[in-house]
DNA sequence: TAACAATTGAGATTGAATCTCAATATCAAA
DNA sequence: TTTGATATTGAGATTCAATCTCAATTGTTA
C-alpha cells in the first residue's frame, strides 16, 4: 500500500474527535481508497480490498465510508450504476463532471468562471451553499467521432 | 381531474409512434402528474393515486413513468430521500436547484450565464452535452434567518 | 492491566425498483 | 363491428444496494 501521511492523520484525529476508533478495518479501508486513488463505490472497494486478500465486511465499508465523507477526506459524488460513488477529495480542488451515456467515460472540469456565477446567484436568493454537483451527460469526444464513422 | 390538451397529444403521439398502447391506467397516471403539478416520486404518485380512489398497480407506475421521460413530458430531477424524483417540464424552462439542508425546501433557478459558460466548457473538451443537472445545497433565507437567532 | 465502550462480521432486514406470468385490454385491419 | 396479434395489467416474487442486529472481539483510557 502506498505510504500516507498527512490524510491518515486527519482521519484519526477526526476519530479521536469523536470518540470513535482507530481499528485495523478502518486502517485497510482507508489505504485501500488512497490506492484507488479514482471513484469508487462500495462493492468495488470490497472487491479491491478482497483482491489483496485483505478481506473485511461488506458492513465495515459501508460503515467507514460515512467516517471518511465526515472527516472530509472523500466526497459522494456521481451515482453510478445506482451506487453512491465516491472519490478522493484531499489535496484535489473541487471539480464537475462530464459523463458520457455512451462509453461511460467521466471528465473532471472546473471552471472558476461557473463557480462564481453559482455564488453569486444563491447570494441574490439568500441563500448559502454548503456544496454543489454539477453533472453533464452527453458524448465524450472518441465516441462523437466513432458515431461520425 | 384537470383538463389536458396538447401534453396529454404528445404522449399519445409518443406511444403511437412506438407501437405502444394508450391505456385507462397511462391516462390516470398522466392525468395524475398533471394534478400533481410539482416534484414527485413513484411512490408518491401512487399514494395520490390512491387518494383519488384510482387504484393503479405500483408495476404499471414505475413502468409508465419511463415513458413519459422519454416522451418529454417529464424529467428526472433531484433524487429525494433516496428515490427518483421527477418533474413535470412540459412548457417549462429548464432550470437547476438548490436544496436547503435543513428543511428541505426547493428553490428553482435559472442563469443563462451559467448555461453559456457550461457549453463552452463542453466544447473546448469536445463533448456533446444532452442534459445537465445541477444542485446546490446549503441554507435557506428562512433557515438562515432562524439560526440566527 | 482492567473495565468500559466502540467495533466487527455473518447474516437478516429494509425498501425502491424490477420482473414474472396468466388474464385482460387495445387497436389496426378486415 | 369483429377479430386476432400483441401490448398491458396487477399481485406477488425477486433483485440488489444499503442498513441493521447482536454476540464476540478489540481499542482506549486511567
Amino acid at each position: 500500500m502506498k505510504k500516507t501521511g498527512l490524510p491518515l492523520e486527519i482521519f484519526r484525529n477526526y476519530l479521536r474527535k469523536k470518540g470513535l476508533k482507530f481499528t485495523r478495518e478502518r486502517l485497510i479501508i482507508f489505504n485501500g481508497i488512497i490506492s484507488i486513488s479514482k471513484h469508487f463505490d462500495a462493492d468495488s472497494l470490497c472487491e479491491f480490498l478482497k483482491g489483496r486478500n485483505k478481506n473485511i465486511s461488506r458492513a465495515s465499508v459501508y460503515r467507514t465510508i460515512p467516517l471518511l465523507v465526515k472527516s472530509g477526506l472523500i466526497t459522494e459524488s456521481l451515482r453510478c450504476n445506482n451506487k453512491f460513488s465516491y472519490e478522493l477529495t484531499f489535496g484535489r480542488r473541487h471539480h464537475d463532471h462530464m459523463v458520457c451515456v455512451k462509453c461511460g467515460r467521466i471528465i473532471e472540469f472546473y471552471d472558476a468562471r461557473i463557480e462564481k456565477l453559482q455564488n453569486e446567484v444563491c447570494k441574490k436568493r439568500g441563500f448559502e451553499p454548503l456544496r454543489h454537483k454539477l453533472g453533464i451527460k452527453g458524448y465524450c469526444r472518441a465516441c462523437l467521432s466513432k458515431m461520425r464513422k
